[in-house]
DNA sequence: GTCAAAAAAC
């Protein structure tokens, strides 16, 4: 195709006609000035995320946002900067994270000044993205942003707040909380909400109730997302009747249950073994007004699952679909697990395949769990072809896929192998998790092997 | 009006 054919098929309104497949190729070729046009007419944000949505490099995104910045300089708006830098921190098919002090260093050579929106964007990359040690990026960012005389704000901190939630350090999260009140910035519904989120998956519901407690008594609403939140904290302590009680309140309060409301009961009432009481939820939703999700049905195909009632959870799939309701990745996860549970992994492979033929994208749980079905039924060779056929799709083996496969080796006596794979994870710089620790790293021992990584797990327990 | 919060699979 010559470029000047190219430039046609492009031409149109805004984005309704354009190929993708026609753009990544003119990025590739480096025919920029054919695609500045088409800048002029759109978002550029929307246009690049579109490009990182179509799996274009997101290198490549970014050295051509770079270029249609100096040529347009002053024609986009901070605000559209940083939607993009949004995409790119968060785009999860970026190789890695762009680094933060470069993009602000661009920024400023375009003749535009970072302001808190800015620094807020980077630091939530950092947060969701990064992986041991990222907070500590994040707050460097933070200090980066006062040394440049801009004043962190509410979403900053509630970000931050929400970070160290996720990474479940507590302790930092509630430290971010009192920093905040002394830099005279008020806790928002958001700022509970990230903590009292924390506090219940940390298994901590008392502070978590204190907190609900304390934020009604400072004039702030709980809205459906904190509800959400308690529930969940109920749930996971199989606390049925108090998460029953705050899920009625919801109505009292004339709120709204959404689906992830629902969801979160029926999946609790599925892992307790009550499966009729999780169905019953699911036919109430439709009475609500509210549409069971593919996560809906995803939380009763488990709970089927665990049953060891595989027919009727294939069945539940296929209604589903009838709903016009397709399975995904976590579907077929479910799926592939109830089948390794079920000692049928060869079916389970099947599975796999069928993801394949649907389009469907393995990720690396789907391709974990088929391991170590494999390994559980001692089948080690099947469970190395998956790994051979992991990495064919470009997916490179995580802690999980090592903590599975030293495991398996483990069991059949295997351990000059297994501490070959040991080492080949902590080379990999890969950080051992508390599976590895409590599973494999105990295992090794009673085997009598002395497993090398007393200072990695230093690090992990030094860390809460 | 940019940025922040909730559920499910190893």
């Amino acid at each position: 195709m010559t470029t000047d054919k190219l430039t046609r098929s492009i031409q149109g309104p805004i984005l309704h006609s354009f190929n993708i497949s026609t753009i990544s190729e003119l990025l590739s070729k480096q025919h920029w000035s054919v695609l500045k046009p088409h800048l002029r007419v759109t978002k550029p944000a929307t246009f690049l995320d579109q490009l990182l949505n179509a799996g274009v490099d997101s290198e490549l995104v970014f050295r051509f946002f770079n270029w249609s910045q100096k040529e347009f300089r002053f024609s986009y708006g901070l605000e559209e900067n940083a939607k993009v830098l949004h995409f790119l921190a968060n785009s999860k098919r970026a190789g890695k994270l762009i680094k933060a002090e470069d993009v602000i260093e661009d920024m400023k050579a375009w003749g535009i000044s970072p302001n808190v929106v800015t620094y807020n964007t980077l630091v939530d990359g950092y947060c969701k993205r990064g992986s041991a040690g990222k907070m500590y990026k994040a707050e460097a960012i933070m200090k980066e942003m006062l040394a440049n005389k801009i004043c962190p704000s509410e979403v900053t901190f509630n970000t931050l707040i929400d970070g160290f939630c996720k990474e479940e350090n507590v302790l930092a999260a509630k430290k971010a909380f009192e920093e905040m009140q002394t830099q005279g910035l008020k806790p928002n519904v958001v700022t509970y909400n990230s903590l009292i989120n924390g506090l219940c998956n940390n298994g901590k519901l008392e502070e978590a109730v204190d907190l609900w407690d304390k934020m009604v008594d400072f004039g702030l609403k709980p809205n459906i997302v904190t509800y959400n939140a308690l529930i969940n904290g109920f749930c996971k302590k199989k606390m049925m009747k108090e998460a029953t009680k705050v899920f009625d309140d919801i109505t009292k309060q004339e709120l709204v249950p959404n689906a992830i409301t629902f969801n979160t009961m029926i999946d609790a009432y599925c892992k307790e073994g009550m499966m009729e009481e999780g169905f019953a939820l699911c036919s109430s939703m439709l009475d609500e007004g509210i549409w069971p999700t593919v996560s809906t049905y995803n939380c009763l195909i488990a709970g089927l699952c665990r049953k060891r009632d595989l027919p009727a959870a294939r069945e539940l799939l296929n209604e589903m679909e009838n709903k016009g309701l397709k399975g995904n990745v976590v579907t077929y996860n479910i799926l592939i697990d109830g089948s390794c549970k079920d000692g049928k992994s060869r079916n389970a492979e099947k599975l796999l395949n069928e993801m394949f033929n649907l389009g469907l994208k393995p990720n690396h749980i789907t391709y974990n769990t088929l391991m170590d079905g494999y390994c559980m039924e001692g089948k080690l060779k099947a469970a190395l072809n998956v790994r051979t056929r992991m990495e064919k799709e470009r997916k490179q083996p995580n802690v999980v896929t090592y903590n599975v496969l030293i495991k398996g080796h483990c069991k059949i006596g295997k351990l000059e192998a297994a501490n070959g794979l040991l080492n080949e994870m902590l080379e990999k710089g890969l950080n051992p998790n508390r599976t590895t620790y409590d599973v494999v790293r105990l295992e090794m021992l009673e085997k009598g092997f002395i497993p090398d990584i007393e200072g990695h797990l230093y690090n992990i327990s030094g860390m809460s």
